[in-house]
DNA sequence: AATACCAAAACTGTATACATGATTGACGGA
DNA sequence: TCCGTCAATCATGTATACAGTTTTGGTATT
């Protein structure tokens, strides 16, 4: 599928699996020595992979500090849902507007493909292909700048899920969504596409956000997590900031 | 107004200005020993540089060959349009619905200052702060994505306006769309907005690729450009391809 | 006169070294 | 017991060295 000879290449996909699968959870350090040690390489290429990973919104590696593995806010995850909304909506236009039959066999194959992992219960692939769903589909609008941007976003959306979505309510009424889009696309009704489309992603958003506080989840990841995100309430001791640790 | 004070950030934005102005012509080559030079600082430095100004579109830095400035296809322009229009029609859309007086205010101000720079014959300028205006209307959606997403396809339409657009033809009416386009948003008139966004976007567009063909451009310039974007003809002879020089 | 070939020059790929700044944990004072 | 201080440690910022590839220009060949 894919030909990720360089050993940067390696790098980065590694990384990126390892983050969005929840192997590396969120705020884990990243230090540039040990990484290089791991893949046998430079921190000079250690460097452009955690760049590129940062420019992707996973890691975060700020001036002079080690990167870590991004942990996205509440509002960063609204404003990455909510610019995915739009760029859905265009794909799903242009890719009405260009429509070809051979377009709908190979978006069910996705989606045939997921439903297999997920009945062999390899939840992480079938999560994979269902974002893969949407990455294709812009592909097929045949605009290149917006399959980068949607590959960004699913990307961005799977950290978020992994991050806010409780651990194993992965992306489960997917595929039935899937194939009713496809359907609307074949028929070339695009607002019917596009509305559910939305109610796609606002299922998907409402699955990843709304599961934030229930019991599962450990009080002092969420306080960590928010601890970034929160201004100091405005008539908060002027605690002197003790050392993050 | 910034605070370039790290010397990658200056050799970042002196680079991009000089590209955007088209003081460094797409295809110039870009060795990282020379700009290195120029900027006082190492390789390893101008590395990061050249690939943050590639993630944005100004510079095309292939495997083992020098950089060089960008030479967007037209392809490439049709895409970029295309999603900024989409992107576009969000940001009004969000802006509306959180709209505050003072933001007619702010993008008001951004038009005056156009039109100042432009009165004053500086062009460049102008032309700056005509992208501004769409820049900070995204930030005024509130959302962060849409606002770097945003820039980035500013500065993309740029780079392709400097391309393909004749030389002086400088986004002139700008200004005058603009103020429209703040009347609709004012009051609240989403689908005016967005018609009017979407006609100034398709005026620029036209502006910059229908400029290409006249008279003025030179042919050698035009086939390198298509040089690289068009399949070599079905039947054209394989000629051994001889070095680009 | 055009082409193929080849060695010098020009650059990039990558690792490593040194300098500098952050982090940590222990120690001592209030 | 709680802070604040300070030095050792850890990790990044940046330059540079060396290896390997591409590009270039000239020369020999047809």
């Amino acid at each position: 599928m894919t030909r990720p000879s360089p050993r940067t290449d390696i790098a980065h996909e590694a990384l990126k699996q390892a983050i969005l699968e929840r192997a590396l959870q969120p705020g884990t350090k990243l230090p540039e020595d040990e990484i290089g040690a791991h893949f046998g390489m430079s921190r000079t290429l250690v460097r452009a992979v955690l760049a590129k990973l940062q420019s992707e919104g996973l890691v975060d590696a700020r001036p002079k500090r080690t990167a870590i593995v991004a942990q996205p806010t509440l509002a960063e995850a609204r404003d990455v849902f909510e610019v995915r909304r739009g760029l859905e909506a265009q794909a799903v236009d242009l890719v009405i507007k260009r429509w070809k039959p051979s377009f709908g066999a190979e978006l069910e194959g996705l989606v045939r493909e997921e439903d297999a992992a997920r009945e062999r219960h390899e939840e992480h692939v079938a999560g994979r292909l269902g974002g893969e769903f949407h990455i294709r589909l812009a592909k097929l609008s045949g605009n290149v700048l917006l399959e980068r941007y949607m590959s960004e976003l699913v990307t961005r959306c799977s950290l978020i899920l992994a991050v806010y979505g409780s651990p194993h309510s992965h992306d489960h009424s997917g595929p039935n969504e899937h194939i009713e889009i496809i359907a609307a696309l074949r028929a070339g009704d695009a607002a019917k596409a596009i509305a559910l489309m939305d109610a796609h992603m606002s299922a998907v958003e409402r699955r990843a956000m709304h599961d934030t506080d229930p019991a599962g989840a450990a009080l002092g990841d969420v306080l960590a997590r928010y601890a970034g995100a929160i201004a100091a309430p405005a008539g908060a001791i002027p605690l002197k900031r003790k050392r993050t640790r």
